[in-house]
DNA sequence: TATTTTACATACCGACTGGTATGTTTTCCA
DNA sequence: TGGAAAACATACCAGTCGGTATGTAAAATA
């Protein structure tokens, strides 16, 4: 019978792809609500659970905020941020890439919602040591992508060599994040692409002559 | 009695000092716990007065909001940046000591909790229209006071003349966001000093060689 | 295969919080 | 000066939301 196939596909259970399911759906909902905007029952409609298996994974909704950081965030940063970086034969090229071209790669939901990381690092990190110190971790892998990125470039000659790349990738990365900011207040991918402009002229010219 | 002249002196009623005074606790409130973080009943007992005061004069939170928007955070960008810039003789100067020592200027709060404009922008702007058209009006007022310093810069002869002073304007209002934002992340003041730094030579490279 | 443990679902609670209804005291004005 | 309107205070309500207690079926284990 179809009801007897239906429920007992329904009732298989694959605990570490549920607690990936919950873990997923709260990111989506801290990305466009941030975190004390995520309300826990729409993070479960979302995935047709109940609160007996957010509890099941979870503790309270603190440590699924934290998870979310830990385990979807950091993920992401790698993904697209510090493997394409690695892999790049022209890493100072690569990065005046991503920046002049935010919008086409990371999808116009940047310009609408801004930077996910940024977002709730600038939601929590000055009421919540938790949330603080896991997102500088994120940031200090994710600023040390860019350093390591100029660096390579220095060694290959294509960036003037005076330069801190430890300074110069702390600033590009604020400056980044502050562009995105700046599209979503205005809820404008052309001011995006604008001010993403102005920091590519900037990097250009930092370029052995 | 001194009872007598204490229950007069509370009884005295000033409905513009009142408030103001509510506007400046919202204001408060709002700055380090954001809008969604604000509670009422915090920013009634910060005041010493009650529901009845805080709804004769706001119909909702909302409404508070907005008006914390229009006249609290709107003059505090005309009191720190339009005034300092158009009196300035040397804009360009001013505006670099501005980024140069935006913690001494501001306090470090500064590098605590933020940005007060930007704070807000990146919380409500993606979820409520009401806020972003009257953040993006204190945008457009802020980015205007640097415009025209960039470009009385450029009629002394002090800043080139190739430059698009609008489109550095926007950066440099996005890379000052950036900044504190970085620092706010970090809890650095030390951080916001070097990201202001770069944002400072930055400027610099700028002038009329 | 029997039993324990895991992985959920269901129902419910209590605190919080924005908002309202009503009362009371000033202040203003005719 | 007396009454109306403004400026508050007090008490209370209703919805929301994180969290819990309990039940139950699947999976692991022995």
């Amino acid at each position: 019978m179809n009801t007897v196939i239906e429920s007992k596909h329904r009732l298989e259970r694959k605990p570490d792809k549920t607690r990936r399911l919950i873990l997923e759906a709260a990111y989506q909902e801290i990305y466009h609500h941030g975190y004390q905007g995520m309300r826990l029952d729409v993070v479960l409609s979302a995935t047709g659970l109940t609160k007996g298996a957010l509890y099941h994974h979870f503790p309270n909704k603190q440590a699924l905020g934290y998870a979310v950081v830990d385990e979807v965030i950091y993920g992401l940063v790698q993904q697209l941020w510090t493997q394409p970086l690695a892999a790049s034969e022209e890493p100072l090229g690569t990065l005046i890439h991503f920046i002049g071209h935010i919008g086409e790669i990371f999808g116009p939901d940047i310009a609408t919602y801004g930077c996910p990381v940024n977002n709730l690092a600038q939601e929590m990190s000055p009421i919540d040591e938790g949330f603080r110190i896991r997102l500088d971790q994120v940031y200090l892998k994710w600023r040390g992508d860019i350093q390591q990125a100029l660096e390579r470039a220095q060694r290959s000659g294509d960036l003037r060599g005076d330069l801190n790349c430890g300074h110069l990738a702390n600033f590009v990365l604020a400056s980044i994040s502050g562009c995105i900011g700046a599209a979503k207040n205005a809820q404008s991918l052309e001011q995006l692409q604008n001010c993403g402009a102005m920091l590519v002229d900037y990097l250009q010219s930092l370029r052995t002559p």
